[in-house]
DNA sequence: GCAAAAGTGTTGCTAGTACACCCATGA
DNA sequence: TCATGGGTGTACTAGCAACACTTTTGC
């Protein structure tokens, strides 16, 4: 038997680094099924609005400009309880400084029980970031001015691995992304980083 | 303006290869809008499964036994020129020998008009097989024994690379993913093949 | 002068690339 | 014997991995 009609919802899985470990955004459910358990700050497809659109008008508003791209849809027809919901999944990753609401991130190795199929899409998400992570996306994610080793530091997190600040450092710059500013951290209670910025 | 239900496809993008070249399996539209362009073989997502368990079934009673993932989800407002239409879309590969009806296949660089966005969510599915072919999808789609040369051929023409002879085979046989038959081509008129197979 | 993080080079290994000729078979 | 595609090795290069000490600053 074919569905008409479908409900369609847009879940963002919003990222972030915070004491150097992964976060992600949720929120706390207010009505059942699922109320109290923490979810995905998802919403309903909008009229006249691609899935992108909407995700992005979204962010726009709470976050400012920052990166996402769909990753996966979800279509499990029991993954709502009371009706037929798919979830078009995306990824973003905001900068801590631009999450005003400091209580709603959520360590990632934390997680225990959530609404729907919400940790799921959590767990498909991290894989997915781990793989690539593009400039693009550290384009908006970092500063605009950085050091070497703070850029380190979101690519260990991301991909949860480590690396050896020598050979680190030689492979980004020889990837002639970055550019020196020429400026220097100030007021550190240790030798000063250059600060380097994305080029162009 | 929220929308509270929508249709949802599933448009599964069925790639080949046919005298060394990609095509792609498409119907002809009966029916308005586009009636007479060339369209994706879709479906509408079907109640109590998933869109992967449709369009496994489906392409099971088609083709039998066949590669397939997920790959995007297009949800532009005026994709379809009727109503609100959102369609998950998934690559397949399917063996030419598995394909009944070979005037179904459309070599993949000669396409003009499709009708939707049909051509978009190929030219799609196309970057993303280009990425990454996995041993899984290859499982799958090669015969049971083949010659090195024609897991070459293959690679070759998703990728729309060529490689060198050599190193192919060097580095194919060391990912250790082969194992030789003992077996020969027969009947061919040249130097006869080994045969391997994928190995577990 | 001590704590903290920044910064720096060399060596070995591995994987990738470039390249040209002989071999086995059927017709 | 010819046409056809199968099969093979070496040398160079580039990228990746391992590894430990000195420098600059604030306190």
């Amino acid at each position: 038997m074919k569905y008409d009609q479908v409900k369609v919802g847009v879940d963002p899985v919003i990222f972030t680094i915070f004491r150097n470990r992964l976060h992600v955004y949720l929120n706390k459910r207010e009505k059942d099924p699922f109320i109290g358990l923490l979810e995905l700050p998802g919403g309903l497809l909008v009229e006249n609005e691609s899935a992108n659109d909407t995700i992005k008008r979204k962010l726009l508003e709470q976050f400012g400009d920052v990166y996402f791209k769909q990753f996966h849809t979800f279509t499990n027809p029991k993954r709502d309880p009371r009706f037929r919901v798919i979830s078009i999944g995306f990824i973003a990753l905001v900068p801590m400084e631009q999450i005003k609401n400091k209580d709603d991130i959520h360590e990632v190795q934390n997680l225990s029980r959530l609404a729907f199929d919400h940790l799921e899409i959590i767990k498909k998400a991290r894989e997915e970031i781990k793989q690539n992570i593009s400039t693009n996306a550290l384009k908006k994610f970092m500063p605009d001015k950085f050091p070497l080793n703070k850029l380190q530091e979101v690519y260990e997190v991301l991909e949860n691995k480590k690396y050896d600040n020598r050979n680190f450092r030689k492979k980004i710059l020889s990837l002639d992304i970055l550019e020196d500013t020429k400026e220097m951290e100030k007021k550190v209670s240790h030798r000063p980083a250059k600060l380097f910025k994305f080029n162009n």
